[in-house]
DNA sequence: GCCCACTTTGTGAAAAAACACAAAGTAGGC
DNA sequence: GCCTACTTTGTGTTTTTTCACAAAGTGGGC
């Protein structure tokens, strides 16, 4: 004696039948917790469904939280509906749920709330009446989102492969991005290839991203390739994408610790013609980011890697030979008859702006030495002395060096 | 009743006349006071002469006294012996000199350092005469080394003129230079073309000096180019070239206060292959410090330069567009709003590598407006608290700017 | 193995820089 | 014209950094 039909026209109808089978709000959302539909329930209802509400999906903290706390596995792996104790500190109070899965892919969720009562068993049949019937308009969906991803992907790739962009090309791009946004072109690159497994997950956690908006994306390789733009104001267009570019990529080597992910972030742009040019800025970040991981280890965007950017450049072109630099040859042959470590010392005394306090800490060695070898290195060359431009020349002079080294 | 002969086959054998006939050592300079010819005398002589004659020209020190003092000046003037009383100070002791002319042009000097007792008029009849006779010796000299020399010159200027050496020319210029020693090419640029009077100046005070050798000159319109290579050992080539350059640009500001003389110099080199492109450095050093009179007040070399020798090429190539750099918009911004200076400051405050005390001095202001001025760019920015890479970025960033901008 | 030159570390004193706070100056906006 | 928000300068205090010097450690050459 099903409490539904055996099929809806809508998932929006269907939220409503279940929320008037059960008394109380419902919400379905896709696999990626963005907002299907919802009931319409007068009765009272918790912050983080209204945010889910406005912001059309799963607020960030929330999906976090579940995962953390392992209610969102238990769910998935249940396949049937959980009752789900209130976690206040998200805005989350007492809900049901349950999983939307078709062969072991999940499809969605459906949510929800508890009223002042427990839930009954009887209530709890009709989430799981409520999912089966979800999964044939969900599969629909999905596989509608499907198609329409992968042609978008394969769009976006052939879009990066061509320096200059094609009359047509340009059209649909416009149609896709809004106009005079500052968006950006973000390069995922982990260890290895991305396999489909792998870009459903990082999709999965692109997905639930608050802070931004993706217009377009794609699987190159090793990497994956992001085309999105900050939600925030473009006055605070760049604070907010420092801001989650380090939480993003604090996030992403938590979860995927064997694929060590790395961002690189090209500059903002607003004009599609540009998405070539920031590509090359993008991927120039997370290849000198390999090269150098200390040293850019909180330099995600282009600009974050200021003169780094320069380096290849530096390196490949002999014309300006600028990594024989007459200091560093003097300290080098120091060093070799010495045994000391003067160039590491000054490449980081510049690096850390002269704070021998920095200097020590990371070379782990007493700030006194790293006193007396600067000391050493004024005797020897004088070149602690001079300003910023022929400090950074020196510094890039090393840096150039290592960067040939390696290569 | 003339004292010498009427004429004698070589320098030498006059000098040796000279100082057999008034019983005195006797020393003969061309024009740029380089040694031509001496008397071997067993008497006592000082220590100005044996510096000249060990290293074969005048010492740099006595020259500038002589000329500071008036002494050579009235010795050019009077065309005839003139008493000079000891200069102990240079290691000068009495003397009679007098100049060797021809039609107004200066072609040498005889010099004969006094013995205990003062000259007599029948002595200085001598020097007289010797000059005489040396005058005719010295025009063959004058004559030949004028034309080798505009030879040299055309010679030089066509090497210059062609980045890739023809094997003829690379064949002599390494009869010219000696191997294996590290040499420069200095640009000295006027304000002003070159003319022929400026030159055979400007020849004078660089064939006097003392720490260089050069190997090859050459006029080429407001620049003189100089092919050298410092005296002393390899390993105190950069400290004595820095000194050198010093001393050399405040001597030639002196000298040519209309002319605005400003030195260029290259990276060192060994291979006269580098020619061209050593040119090319030394004349990026001038151009850059014509941009940027203040910031480059004491950069001769192209190391000195440090990084403002990537500024034309940023500021040329669009590609890496360096100079849109969103923390100096944001600041820009502030500064046309608020009537303040934080681009500036924040400019001096990384050029001073921090340091308030001198961006004050610079700045004309108070210690604690630098300071104040710093915690609003931080408010605004963060960007003081960045490594030197990122720092580095902001200043070229300022700076390509203000290449553009004067261009 | 021992000496010697050089490097590293530790301690307290001295110098320098940063800071807090107040007062005075400045320039738009209503 | 006055108010307000912001900037600049001055003063004394606090914190940080540097310096001087001693002791201990290190490693290569004879």
């Amino acid at each position: 004696m099903p409490f539904l039909q055996k099929s809806y026209e809508s998932l929006d109808t269907l939220a409503e039948a279940i929320g008037q089978a059960i008394r109380a709000p419902i919400t379905i959302e896709n696999r990626h917790h963005q907002l299907l539909a919802y009931s319409t329930h007068p009765d009272s209802t918790d912050p983080a469904r209204i945010a889910t509400i406005i912001g059309r999906r799963v607020p960030e903290a929330v999906i976090e939280d579940l995962w953390e706390s392992g209610i969102l596995q238990e769910v998935i792996d249940r396949d049937e509906p959980v009752v789900i104790p209130a976690r206040m500190a998200v805005g989350l109070g007492e809900r049901a749920a349950v999983v939307i899965k078709q062969q072991g892919d999940v499809l969605g969720y459906i949510w929800s709330l508890a009223r002042t009562t427990p839930f009954s068993e009887q209530e709890l049949t009709v989430l799981q009446e409520g999912a089966n019937i979800a999964k044939k308009l969900l599969m629909t969906i999905a596989m509608h989102e499907r198609r329409i991803d992968a042609e978008l992907e394969r769009f976006f790739l052939e879009v990066l492969a061509t320096p200059v962009l094609s009359p047509s090309h340009r059209d649909r791009l416009n149609e896709l991005a809004p106009i005079a946004v500052a968006s950006r072109l973000t390069v995922i690159e982990c260890a290895q290839p991305v396999t489909p497994q792998l870009a459903e997950r990082l999709f999965y956690v692109l997905a639930t991203q608050q802070a931004i908006e993706v217009v377009l994306h794609a699987i190159d390789g090793q990497q994956l390739l992001v085309w999105h733009y900050m939600k925030s104001d473009l006055a605070e267009e760049e604070t907010a994408l420092l801001q989650w570019a380090d939480r993003f990529e604090t996030q992403l080597r938590d979860k995927f610790i064997e694929a060590e992910p790395r961002l690189g972030i090209s500059r903002r742009f607003f004009e599609s013609d540009m998405l070539y040019a920031a590509m090359e800025e993008a991927r120039r970040v997370t290849s000198l980011r390999r090269k150098f991981p200390y040293e850019l280890a909180t330099s995600r965007t282009f600009e974050q890697i200021g003169i780094y950017q320069l380096v290849p450049d530096l390196a490949r072109r002999i014309g300006l030979r600028l990594e024989t630099h007459p200091t560093i040859e003097r300290l080098q042959a120091y060093d070799v008859t010495h045994h000391t470590e003067l160039v590491t010392t000054l490449e980081w005394y510049f690096y850390f702006d002269g704070n021998v306090k920095r200097v020590a800490a990371h070379l782990h060695i007493h700030p006194n030495t790293v006193l007396y070898r600067i000391r050493r290195i004024e005797e020897l060359t004088n070149i602690t002395q001079v300003s910023l431009p022929e400090r950074a020349a020196v510094y890039l002079a090393i840096k150039a060096g290592q960067y040939r080294q390696d290569d």
